[in-house]
DNA sequence: GCCAACGTTGGC
DNA sequence: GCCAACGTTGGC
C-alpha cells in the first residue's frame, strides 16, 4: 500500500464538501500536470491512502485522510467544453487526464498547518516533497513514516 | 494582490 | 532543439 498527498483548493473543493458528498466519495477532477497526471493514472491503488491538503487559503495545510476507491479513469471533464478544465487536445478515445476516486477515511481533529509542517523540515519531515523547494506538484507521493508522524501530529496538539 | 518558481507553447 | 513569452500555482 501506498501513500500520497492531494492538494484542493477549498474554494474549489473542501475537506467539508467532501464530507456531505453522497457516499462520502468524489472524483479527483481537475488535474493537468503530467507528473502529476502519471501518479493518478499508473501509480495510485485501490486501497491506498493520501492526505488533504487545503492549498491557496488562509491556512494552507493538511485537513484529513482520504482512501483511493478506484484506481485512475479518463477525467471526462477534460470533454466538456463547458467545464473549466475543459482541453480540447484531450481526445475521448486517446484520453489526456485522468483521474481517481476518493472516498474520506478521517477529518483530523486540527489542521496541520503548513507553517507547523516546516518547522519540522530539517527533522521528521526532511525529505517531504511538500517542502521541497519550489514544489507545485498536486499529487505527490508520501512515504510511510511521514504518514505515521503526520498522522500523530494530527491527534496531538 | 503580488510575485517567484515552474510548466507549456510555438516561432524559428 | 532553443528559448522567449505566456499561463499557472500557491504562499504570503
Amino acid at each position: 500500500m501506498n501513500y500520497w498527498l492531494m492538494k484542493s483548493e477549498p474554494e474549489a473543493f473542501s475537506i467539508d464538501e467532501l464530507a456531505r458528498a453522497p457516499g462520502k466519495t468524489t472524483c479527483w477532477d481537475g488535474v493537468r500536470n503530467y507528473q502529476a497526471r502519471n501518479m493518478l493514472r499508473d501509480e495510485m491503488k485501490k486501497g491506498d491512502l493520501a492526505f488533504f491538503y487545503h492549498s491557496n487559503c488562509e491556512v494552507p495545510g493538511i485537513v484529513g485522510t482520504v482512501e483511493i476507491v478506484r484506481e485512475g479513469y479518463p477525467d471526462h471533464t477534460a470533454f466538456d467544453p463547458d467545464d473549466h478544465h475543459f482541453d480540447p487536445k484531450s481526445d475521448p478515445d486517446n484520453p489526456r487526464w485522468f483521474m481517481v476516486d476518493v472516498k474520506l477515511k478521517k477529518k483530523f481533529p486540527r489542521v496541520v498547518s503548513l507553517r507547523e509542517l516546516k518547522s519540522y523540515a530539517d527533522r521528521e519531515l526532511r525529505d517531504f516533497r511538500l517542502l521541497a523547494k519550489g514544489n507545485r506538484l498536486s499529487v505527490m507521493p508520501v512515504t510511510k513514516s511521514q504518514w505515521r508522524f503526520i498522522e500523530s501530529l494530527s491527534q496531538g496538539k
